[in-house]
DNA sequence: ATCTTATGTAAAGCATACTTTCCATGGCGA
DNA sequence: TCGCCATGGAAAGTATGCTTTACATAAGAT
């Protein structure tokens, strides 16, 4: 599964250490998420989605879309 | 965490065997899931949302709790 | 060149997700 | 009653998520 992590994270310009102290995790967690070690747990993902203000779907691709119509 | 999976299995008029079948896990971890013994995994959280055609976010509701639920 | 800061990553340990196996219980049809 | 059938749930084992500790490296500033 892939993730937008990372490019969320410096798009708000923030450092791993910041994201993993708002989200109550540490920051290997968040170093290992954006890269890819292993995937979170729904609830850490609620509260990803929650911090970034958006969907899980959103931030989470659990699966790529092929189809590429509008 | 609660969730809607009994509620939406119902409705489809199908067994625990049957929806764990079609979601590749054992029919004993959608009981636990039903009856709140634990969480899905977000990988499982997916398979579900993507079988009942919904969102993560329609099916498991988060909350923000103040004792840190886990 | 040295120092500092942000990040990568590994190891050991604990918690949680999930499995297989097993047994119990309630509902229902014959 | 009797015998299924659907579900609940315990126990033990494996896999994965997450922690703390620790060390390495690259880049930038002084």
């Amino acid at each position: 599964m892939k993730n937008r992590l990372e490019e969320l994270r410096k798009e708000r310009g923030i450092k791993q250490d910041e994201l993993a102290e708002a989200l109550e995790v540490s920051r290997q967690t968040i170093g290992s998420l954006e890269n890819g070690r292993y995937n979170p747990s729904i609830i850490l993902a609620f509260k990803i989605a929650e911090f970034f203000n958006m969907s899980i779907e959103e931030i989470f691709i659990y699966r790529e879309n092929v189809n590429h119509e509008k």
